[in-house]
DNA sequence: TTTCTAACA
DNA sequence: TGTTAGCA
């Protein structure tokens, strides 16, 4: 249902400077995080990254997983382990942000 | 001017 | 993580 939505979320539009703005990060933490393909913004023709509102969102939540504690290997981890298929083909037949399972009380049982 | 990669303090 | 060098 509005499957355009989902593709608006999906779409690149947002260069470094607004993913820094918008989630406070740094943009050596971004590219950090995308080595650990955490998120995996699109790129331009010049090799520019380019991230859409869900790679922001994926990284507020990389963001909200540092605050309780976890490592970055270990967010690795949870964010790739279940097959968490991210890719915008796959996000297109899910849910836009359904709640893969229970989010901030899983550090109750990693931490 | 902005972002990118690589690499060092 | 910060920061910088040298490109595109």
């Amino acid at each position: 249902m509005l499957d355009r939505d989902q593709m608006r979320r999906n779409t690149p539009i947002f260069p470094m400077s607004s993913a820094m703005k918008l989630t406070g990060l740094t943009a050596r933490q971004i590219r950090y995080y995308e080595s650990l393909s955490l998120v995996t913004p699109e790129r331009t023709p010049g090799n520019h990254r380019i991230f859409s509102m869900n790679d922001l969102d994926l990284l507020l939540t990389i963001q909200d997983y540092m605050e309780k504690g976890f490592t970055m290997k270990r967010i690795g981890e949870i964010l790739n382990e279940p097959k968490r298929i991210d890719t915008p083909e796959v996000l297109k037949h899910n849910d836009y942000r359904k709640p893969l399972l229970n989010r901030g009380d899983l550090s109750r049982f990693f931490q």
